[in-house]
RNA sequence: GGAGGGGUGGCAGAGUGGACGAAUGCGGUGGACUUGAAAUCCAUUGGUCCGCGAUGAGCGGGCUCGCGGGUUCGAAUCCCGCCCCCUCCGCCA
């Protein structure tokens, strides 16, 4: 959500900001000016109501002291002219309530505005790819992680189409063990490096889902249980930063950093193709998420710092991936400034999105109404998170990347977390496996 | 799922139709006393929206006693629906 009070006073420096989503400013200037208009309108029926009621206040006290001081024939004329008001005040109040919720609904279905750093447009095009580490493998075969997989064993897809319908997909034997290993790893690493560890439920309500900017805005992306009116989160970072909804922090709380690891419900409705094959888009993923909170002068060191960290676990798993600016137009909802990170899947040769870094201001806060308080002051904290790391993906550039006839090769740092250095294609699963 | 109890300010806890934004205690803040501290005393102390004011201090008004609706001139208080917590029963990994 957007600081009202901010849009009145920076009504062009908004446009122009928002602009940077579309492809020229008439939608940011329709968008701002709508909620510019609906505030004028709100606060001056909300003067007329609340005088109203200021005044109903004063005579209905009247009332009660004309009545115990026995005086009934004012009372009774008193008593007239106050239901009167009464009819008068529900009428005004109707139109409030009706303006409200237009405000409320046009403030909260506007996205954030892209930081000035954010290069403007609409699609992947317009990204800027800001850094590259490692070179590129070129091997004598390139296969695709899928049919490494399927071939030896580690994915069962049309076990997950029986299961569940196209887009879900098993893992057996040292590809179940590999996914373990690597979830373990990046828990690990953060807690290590001083994250705290926190697992969330699955399901969430709706305020939880408003909080972080699903909703109204991926209203049908996400699963929804329709009794029990509750979703299934697409990422941690929903349960994870609306642990803070409602709350007043003390500055010396901040910052907070945490780690966590949930599986990822997608419904990933009107995706299909050549390009969603395999692991590359499915339905439900495994990821480890870092969520920060931190004070508005740190939020961009931190996403810098996010970056970094990032970075080490790749380089870590050995991967060669590259860190990308998203343009405008490819930003999430409520982010103010993104960084994708791409490991590069030889058999696809393509780069793979495996994480998500993102800075979203105090846009969250401000919808969570999460504040920190400082003596008689308050304000809204940076909120924080990034992918460290997205699991389907990166399985399918560590099969691809180090895949050999013996088996898939395991970066060093892995071999504790498999208790191998390969993942073997010599020793076969049971044939029941291949049903 | 069934039965019962409960949800009031930072915390504890009164309040069952009007003088209640809410007693009292604790805590917080400022001050007095003190070399300093403790004790004592005095004052002050929620959030949010709108207006005036300089986006400050301050002043005025509205809303806010789990949430939403209703009754009433007037609701923390009465009625209806929902949510959450506790106890017991049932079911269950």
């Amino acid at each position: 959500m957007l600081d009202i009070r901010w849009l009145r006073t920076h009504r062009d420096e908004a446009i122009d900001r928002l602009s940077r989503r579309f492809t020229d400013t008439s939608q940011a200037q329709e968008l701002i000016d709508r909620i510019l208009t609906l505030d004028e309108q709100r606060r001056h029926l909300q003067q007329e109501v609340d005088a109203l009621r200021a005044r109903q206040n004063t005579l209905s006290r009247r009332l009660g002291e004309l009545r115990r001081s026995g005086n009934a024939q004012q009372a009774e004329a008193l008593l007239t002219e106050l239901q009167q008001l009464k009819t008068t005040l529900r009428e005004k109040e109707k139109a409030l309530e009706a303006v409200q919720a237009d405000w409320h609904n046009a403030l909260a279905t506007i996205p954030n505005c892209p930081h000035e750093s954010v290069p403007p447009g609409t699609d992947e095009s317009a990204n800027q790819v800001i850094e590259t580490w490692g070179s590129l493998p070129e091997p004598p075969v390139r296969l695709p992680h899928w049919e490494i997989a399927q071939k030896h064993g580690l994915i069962h897809f049309r076990w997950g189409a029986k299961l569940a319908g196209s887009g879900f997909y098993v893992l057996t034997g040292w590809g179940a063990r590999l996914q373990r290993a690597l979830i373990q790893f990046f828990l690990d690493e953060a807690v290590r490096t001083g994250y705290v560890e926190v697992s969330p439920p699955h399901l969430v309500n709706a305020d939880t889902g408003f909080g972080t900017g699903q909703l109204p805005d991926k209203d049908r992306q996400m699963y929804y249980i329709e009794e029990d009116e509750l979703y299934l989160i697409p990422t941690a970072e929903v349960p994870v930063t609306n642990l803070f909804r409602e709350c007043i922090l003390q500055e010396e709380d901040l910052p907070i950093r945490m780690v966590s690891y949930t599986p990822c419900y997608r419904r990933e409705a009107g995706s299909w193709g050549q390009l969603t094959r395999g692991l590359n888009r499915v339905h439900q993923f495994d990821k480890v998420e870092i969520v920060h909170i931190v004070h508005p002068d740190e939020s961009y060191a931190e996403l810098e710092r996010m970056c970094t960290y990032v970075h080490g676990l790749l380089e870590k798993l050995e991967l060669p991936h590259r860190r990308v600016l998203l343009c405008g137009g490819e930003l999430g909802f409520a982010s103010a400034k993104t960084y994708d990170m791409e490991v590069y899947a030889v058999g696809q040769d393509r780069w793979l999105e495996v994480s998500s870094i993102s800075n979203f201001e105090a846009f969250q806060a401000r919808r969570m109404n999460l504040r920190v308080r400082t003596g008689k002051h308050y304000y809204h904290p940076h909120t924080l998170n990034g992918s460290a790391l997205a699991l389907a993906r990166l399985m399918a550039a560590l099969i691809e990347n180090n895949y050999t006839p013996e088996g898939i090769r395991l970066p060093s740092v892995l071999h504790p977390y498999v208790g191998q250095e390969i993942l073997p294609f010599e020793i076969p699963l049971p044939a029941w496996t291949q049903n």
